[in-house]
DNA sequence: CGGCGCATCAACCGATCGGTTGACCCCTGG
DNA sequence: CCAGGGGTCAACCGATCGGTTGATGCGCCG
């Protein structure tokens, strides 16, 4: 089984190097710390399975990454491996392409597993990030629509009430409507609760 | 040099230990996943420098687990070895005793070199990190302190004025005397403002 | 057709926030 | 020594925000 590395931490490309050495049945055959360089790599070396990390530093995120990568010819199963377990990342990760979920906290022995069930195109996820999904399957009505989001991205900017009427056209009841509808979408209770959440959940994006 | 490692990603742990083993001079003599474990085991092994993750996932993160290293009897060099480079975990890793901050990202020999500087004493800081500090010092007017860093995390937490008093030991009055000098400083007029600056400016992480 | 969700608006009230002025303490450095 | 900066607190005021109730119109879907 080959393996290719994809993480801008030489630290962690060493621990993977590291552990995964003592599995017989894996062997790294090339690794990168950016987008750019991973592709190159994996053209090259035709691993079976890339093992990405989402925050790459530079410009190409590990997202963009594992799109391109899905996108070669006979493209190797892309298992994602992150810190953080943000819905947005889940989301964006398997849109483009991604075989499976795993975060760097878990246990080695879940991560060769998982390597192993990716490497057969079997989708593979976190415990902690599976239980996030149902979670989320189970809650319907967190949707925010997008006349939502608009007022999300001008509140994140500091605007006032008044400030988001004019910019939108509607008069100020209309924003403070809005935004009661947000606040128990996003389950806060204030303004600045609200942008944080939004950014956590990666609804909008800080400019 | 004895090393103690704590970092709550198996894998990091794996690959300091890995790339630590390449050079002769330095020794792993135990590792740890969280803050409790830490400290009982750098009671036990009496490292000279203990390399210290800031997020560590369970209750007790690496600032405090940092100070309370500092707080043993005849206490081991602490070296943060983090992801990230915000002035919120960089000023309060340095008040809790750190010797010095890297950057997971950094280059093992940048590694290597830092660890021997710690276990001298030397304050060591990563190339990106220390950008940011002479960039500080360079403007000052818009440097942020310490508390009033403070008050920004609490501030985008969602927290009220009464809430972050509360949290910090302190009234409500002196809270609206640190905003309105943290609006100032970022050049903004509300509390939702000031948290997107902060954001931009690296000041605060988002949790 | 009759709900249902979305978007829009109004009026009201209490709570909170933004802004100001003034004050005290502690520490540091010229 | 004392000026300066940071941190703390108080009292006050107008502006804004959070929460509520109620209402209208639109499009969708069974």
């Amino acid at each position: 089984m080959r393996l290719f590395l994809v993480d801008d931490h030489p630290v962690v490309r060493a621990g993977l190097v590291a552990l995964l050495g003592g599995e017989t049945d894996m062997e790294v055959v090339g690794e990168a710390a950016g987008g750019e360089e991973a592709l190159r790599g994996i053209a090259a070396r035709e691993p079976d399975v890339v093992l990405m990390d989402l925050q790459l530093g530079d410009g190409i995120d590990g997202v963009e990454t594992t799109r391109r990568v899905r996108a070669l010819p006979s493209p190797p199963q892309v298992l994602v491996l992150t810190t953080y377990e943000t819905d947005a990342d889940l989301m964006r990760a398997v849109d483009a392409g991604a075989t499976g979920y795993l975060l760097k906290a878990c246990p080695p022995e879940e991560l060769f597993q998982g390597i192993r069930a990716a490497a057969r195109g079997e989708t593979v996820l976190s415990a902690r990030v599976a239980t996030r999904m149902m979670r989320r399957m189970r809650e319907p009505g967190t949707a925010l629509s997008a006349r939502e989001v608009e007022i999300l991205e001008l509140l994140a900017s500091g605007a006032g009430n008044r400030e988001i009427a004019r910019r939108l056209f509607i008069t100020e009841a209309t924003v403070k409507t809005h935004l009661v509808h947000i606040y128990g979408k996003l389950g806060v209770e204030t303004r600045t609760a609200a942008v944080t959440a939004a950014v956590e959940r990666r609804l909008i994006r800080l400019p």
